[in-house]
DNA sequence: AGCTCAAATCTTGTATACTAGTCAACCATT
DNA sequence: AATGGTTGACTAGTATACAAGATTTGAGCT
């Protein structure tokens, strides 16, 4: 049976409960399964040659990261997106990263300034070359990076549970060259601060840099009202 | 059926898995099932009298909380402690309320000031009476209510969940009398900086609050390394 | 055409059974 | 006494079936 490697770096089976999970997160989060979308065991079981069980299991698991709505008797839902829940998302994951670039201007592991720097090269060519889809991956990447400096590698999973929450969201907006520019200037500054020991600096420039997403996130309120619970 | 209020409001029935959940949260939590201890789902099935379907699902939402460890085919055992994990759990609980308290000093919600202060009171009576128990619980809510000041509710369900991690250690320490003034006195200094709108001292007192919690996790792993994973 | 109501259908929650992997106990051999 | 192999017990993962609540659909009536 293939194993994979998971959180906490326990050697792992891979599992059909897994396996769906993986699949069904990536689908939501990708709004490749919109929000407000109807989908139950039974179908679910079928598509993926299964038994209801491995799926319950995988919707329990996706219902905890607040991405599926599971009322008995009745067809699961994909969460609609919440303007609160959202909001809270946002707040964790800002606080988290706002400490982890603290930790990291104080006390950081030098061992990843390399790994960051090449990280911010490529996010460099990226915008270049226009490309958005590599320039969110390297995006996640230097966050990533950033919890490796400030050593809280741990801190990331909270992070990406959080971000889960506003990634799918900003699925629905288009990046433009002049967002991608403005958000690698922010990283540029960003480890500068950081690498000149500037805690003061660094947290200035993450809070501008979370902050860009707000009025991203207004305008899709105002275009996509339909996806949002009340 | 009996109906109860859950995450995010929702109205929500009571199901056999929930109640496995509940208790088995609240043993572990308070260690009433030490860290190590092997359980089963069966064995827990029929302690509840129900089959182990339901029990599977709790397993799977607490081992989602990090408070259990499923292997395939063996014994699911209680998590022990993993020092990673504290200092990632404390981490991030720091770094959420650091941010919480920061909002509250600069926009709080002033409905708030009056629950804060009587719950202070009850505070200096728990320790004038010795009473660790009464203490913890409003040292609890103080916490909550701090979220609720900053306007960040749902932020508090994320610092319970990794507060979670360190209560259970923390039962195995006792609380000296001295050890509640020195955190009652904190919660006075916190409160006085937040409502004077000082982000700085609030921000301050608060890590050293946070901190003292150091020796006593230090003191715990010495007595009790049988408890702590490698 | 619209309304009401009953039946059918769909859904989750739970019960039970089967499969396959892990581990400890036991036994044979050296 | 130590070691290695076998076996059975124990375990989680999964399949299948049943119960009960929610929703949809269609027939009958006005």
């Amino acid at each position: 049976m293939k194993q994979t490697m998971v959180a906490l770096g326990t050697l792992e089976r891979t599992t059909s409960s897994g396996v769906v999970f993986d699949t069904l997160f990536e689908q939501i989060t990708r709004l490749e399964l919109l929000p407000g979308t109807k989908i139950s065991e039974t179908d679910v079981a079928k598509s993926f040659g299964v038994s209801r069980q491995p799926v319950r299991e995988a919707f329990t698991r996706l219902a905890g990261l607040n991405l599926l709505l599971i009322r008995p008797q009745r067809a699961t839902i994909v969460r609609p997106f919440s303007r609160k829940l959202i909001a809270s998302a946002r707040f964790v994951r800002a606080a988290i990263e706002l400490e982890v670039v603290r930790a990291a201007a104080k006390d950081r592991d030098t061992s990843i300034d390399a790994p960051l720097k090449a990280n911010l090269k490529q996010q460099a060519d990226a915008v270049s070359a226009g490309d958005v889809t590599l320039f969110h991956e390297l995006d996640y990447q230097f966050h990533q990076l950033l919890c490796a400096s400030g050593k809280q590698t741990f801190a990331f999973a909270i992070i990406a549970e959080n971000k889960a929450q506003v990634d799918r969201l900003c699925m629905l907006s288009l990046t433009s060259k002049e967002a991608m520019e403005a958000l690698y200037e922010d990283h540029q500054t960003l480890l500068k601060a950081m690498f000149g020991g500037d805690a003061k600096a660094a947290d200035d420039v993450l809070r501008v840099h979370l902050d860009r997403l707000t009025p991203t996130i207004d305008a899709i309120y105002t275009t996509h009202k339909g996806y949002f619970d009340e």
